[in-house]
RNA sequence: GGUACCUUAGCUCAGUUGGUAGAGCACAGGACUGAAAAUCCUGGUGUCCCUGGUUCGAUUCCUGGAGGUACCA
């Protein structure tokens, strides 16, 4: 069982319900709560939650490490082949439409790139501009100059990384062969009317403020730099304990950058893949869902 | 009370040597195979504070008024 959703639509607490309803576990597809160190400002589930049902992949790696998709996509895949031995339903649920994707699709087998390798072209961007990384590419990997954002760095910056540490080019890696899994797969989609979304998020905010917000960022200051700490809620109180902005100012912008994000989610899920759609508190309904598709 | 400056898109502001105007953010839609809570793309007619005046024509210049900011009393 997949279980996916905008941020604050009340994922957590559906599986929760869900995954104890059927005796199973949850395995997190959240690109934050991976981190040991991020707790409030991720929501992640309480203690109290993760003694109803086990969870896996929470609270899984240190800030200091470096995580990705693809890393994600390896270890879930195993995981979830040893969870399968002993139970026959796991709940997959999260946010990352990414991490997501990569489990249920497959991801292409691609070399490393060592962090210098990356850097260097981030380098070259900064200095010599978005026009030099789309010439590189359009000298290495013609063929793929079609199909990328060529106005996004960020993607350019990892074909021409991957090239460079593979010496192949990444249109030739880039196979999108699906994979075949030895389990079914459901998915279910959680959404709300956009106004309560909003509403919701604006309360979850206000709430994480209360349960020290502010506190765990400070003491996450050491990793100000790495990019999980360029996480909504995160980056807004930096600049708040920079001086840069009021308490209040940052708090209005974590609220405003968490409805930004939830939109983003809810395009990426709207045009990935074929969910079935449902209101959170509905756990009756998704219930009553999965167990009609169980029997057949 | 006096002097100076300000009043333009939901917000912060730019601009028009007088021919009714534009950025960022917001908001909406979209993209996205290893940094993805990231990154990127598309979309802007709004009594240009009000009132008279000058002018073919004023948001732009002038008069008066309202509100704001700073300084002086």
């Amino acid at each position: 069982m997949v279980v996916a959703g905008p941020t604050g639509v009340g994922k957590t607490q559906v599986t929760l319900d869900l995954a104890s309803r059927f005796g199973s576990v949850i395995v997190s597809a959240d690109s934050r709560q991976i981190y040991r160190e991020m707790a409030i400002g991720t929501a992640r589930p309480t203690p109290v939650q993760r003694d109803q049902v086990p969870h896996y992949l929470i609270d899984y790696v240190s800030l200091s490490e470096e995580y990705s998709a693809g890393r994600y996509a390896r270890e879930c895949t195993q995981l979830l082949e040893q969870l399968f031995m002993h139970h026959d339903i796991v709940f997959l649920a999260g946010g990352s439409g990414l991490y997501i994707r990569a489990v249920i699709e497959g991801f292409d087998e691609m070399p490393a790139v060592p962090g210098e390798i990356r850097e260097k072209w981030t380098r070259s961007f900064e200095e010599r501009g978005l026009a030099f990384l789309q010439q590189e590419l359009s000298l290495r990997d013609p063929g793929y100059t079609t199909k990328v954002d060529l106005q996004n760095p960020r993607r350019l910056i990892r074909a021409l990384s991957v090239m460079d540490a593979s010496g192949t080019s990444f249109s030739a890696l880039r196979k999108k062969h699906p994979v075949e899994h030895p389990f079914e797969i459901l998915k279910i989609f959680c959404n709300l009317p956009r106004k309560e979304l909003y509403t919701r998020i604006h309360q979850r905010v206000d709430e994480m403020i209360v349960q020290g917000l502010v506190e765990e960022v400070t003491s996450l200051l050491p990793y100000r730099h790495t990019q999980a700490m360029q996480s909504v809620g995160y980056r807004e109180i930096i600049a708040y304990l920079d001086g840069a902005s009021t308490l209040e100012e940052a708090i209005a912008k974590i609220k405003q950058h968490t409805c930004n994000y939830a939109k983003r989610q809810l395009t990426w899920f709207r045009h990935q893949g074929d969910w079935t759609e449902f209101n959170p508190p509905d756990v009756e309904v998704i219930d009553r869902f999965i167990r009609r598709k169980l029997e057949k």
